[in-house]
RNA sequence: GCGGUUACGAGUUAGAG
């Protein structure tokens, strides 16, 4: 048995949740049981790859087999098919849970609740609170925190701030999540007096102060154009022992890069360094984006090597952001080549690229190019949006 | 006992016509 679980934990491993799958199968088969913790990540791992129905299939085989299935199996389950959105059949399989006589926990709960509020749906999102009060399973501070988070997401934030009541009159205690959630919130309708009420409880409690909190702060203002407000609290999280993260920098250069402030954009991916601080693939991108926004097209092609010589994987945004700026010089030329480049190191265009792909050639009145371009999309499945 | 659920970063679309 320990074979078992070595060979399908290294399989799991390297990500082939196919044969990890097949494996599993042929193992049950012979009444033999995985445990508990490879389960959860076979499952975990064939979602992940869009394998529900491999997931559910070995979910079935378990049960018919009568073999124990934990809820933490089961929450992966329906955590697997909230997060593809298909919230509808993951309350499926809840049912069936139910129907099973199975208690259904807070954990799987909060993943129904996690989808309902992906998809927008928070009013059903709050019903299945009140059911699973009524089931005698207590709402915790993360089924309070999805939903404000769902509330906060739509600019609702009086339902937010109700909810925020509502846990700490049931004895719960608002989390770091809570804190940055509401916070979040307020940033996103742009009222920074309100977040900065809720950020300066936290400085008072002295306590969940994390960098999530001060990322989100840094980033409002820089959207804001107030870079130097952003780099306040750069100095401010530092004074009060918290560091910096990869999104505290990213943010940062893409402030300054709006203000044109390239070469102090660059700069701070040196200072990362000197932290510790792997700059990634949205640092960089975030940087050529700045520089592209500048016409400055060759500083922002050099930061593409550095990239590769680094080791740091380009992705479809970084592709994007590139072949919008030489659109904007009009050069054709390289539009198309970084368009083959992409293609050839299997990094797939999006509709954003399509879009600004079909403008560039358009401006240029490449019209035949753009009817190309439009049956290589719909060969690709991608359609413009 | 251990494990499963929640928060933050980059790309097209300002205005006029």
């Amino acid at each position: 048995l320990g074979t078992i679980n070595t060979t399908i934990s290294s399989l799991c491993k390297r990500s082939l949740f196919d044969s990890a799958f097949k494996f599993t199968l042929l193992m049950v088969s012979k009444n033999l049981r995985p445990n508990d913790g490879l389960l959860m990540s076979l499952v975990t791992g064939l979602c992940r790859n869009k394998k529900h129905s491999e997931a559910l299939q070995l979910y079935n085989i378990l049960l018919d087999k009568g073999l124990t299935v934990n809820n933490a199996i089961s929450s992966a389950l329906v955590v697997g098919f909230c997060e593809a959105g298909m919230v509808q059949k993951a309350k499926l399989i809840v049912q069936r849970m139910l129907d099973g006589g199975v208690k259904i926990d807070a954990f799987i709960y909060n993943a129904l609740i996690y989808g309902c509020c992906k998809q927008e749906k928070l009013e059903v999102g709050c019903k299945i609170k009140e059911e699973m009060a009524g089931k005698g399973v207590h709402p915790d501070i993360v089924t309070f925190n999805l939903l404000m988070l769902g509330f906060s997401n739509n600019g609702r934030m009086d339902e937010a701030l109700m909810l925020w009541n509502e846990c700490q009159r049931n004895g719960l205690v608002p989390d770091a999540y809570s804190f940055s959630i509401i916070i979040g919130g307020f940033c996103n309708i742009e009222k920074i007096k309100e977040a900065m009420y809720f950020f300066d409880m936290m400085i008072q409690q002295n306590n969940h102060l994390n960098p999530v909190v001060y990322n989100i702060l840094i980033r409002t203002h820089c959207r804001n154009g107030k870079v130097l407000e952003a780099f306040k609290l750069l100095n401010d999280m530092r004074s009060r022992g918290v560091s910096p993260t990869s999104v505290t920098y990213s943010s940062l250069i893409h402030g300054l890069g709006k203000n044109g402030q390239v070469d102090e954009a660059e700069n701070l991916l040196d200072e990362m360094r000197k932290e510790g601080l792997q700059p990634d693939v949205v640092c960089y991108t975030a940087l050529i984006d700045g520089y592209c926004k500048l016409g400055q097209i060759n500083e922002a092609r050099s930061l593409l090597q550095e990239m590769s010589a680094l080791n740091i994987q380009p992705n479809t945004i970084t592709y994007t952001v590139l072949i919008f700026g030489y659109c904007k010089l009009g050069n054709i030329e390289e539009t198309r080549r970084l368009y083959e480049e992409m293609l050839s190191k299997g990094i797939a265009p999006d509709s954003w690229t399509y879009n600004i792909l079909t403008h560039g050639f358009l401006k240029e009145g490449k019209l035949e190019e753009v009817f190309n371009l439009w049956d290589h999309m719909s060969e690709r499945g991608v359609a413009l949006d």
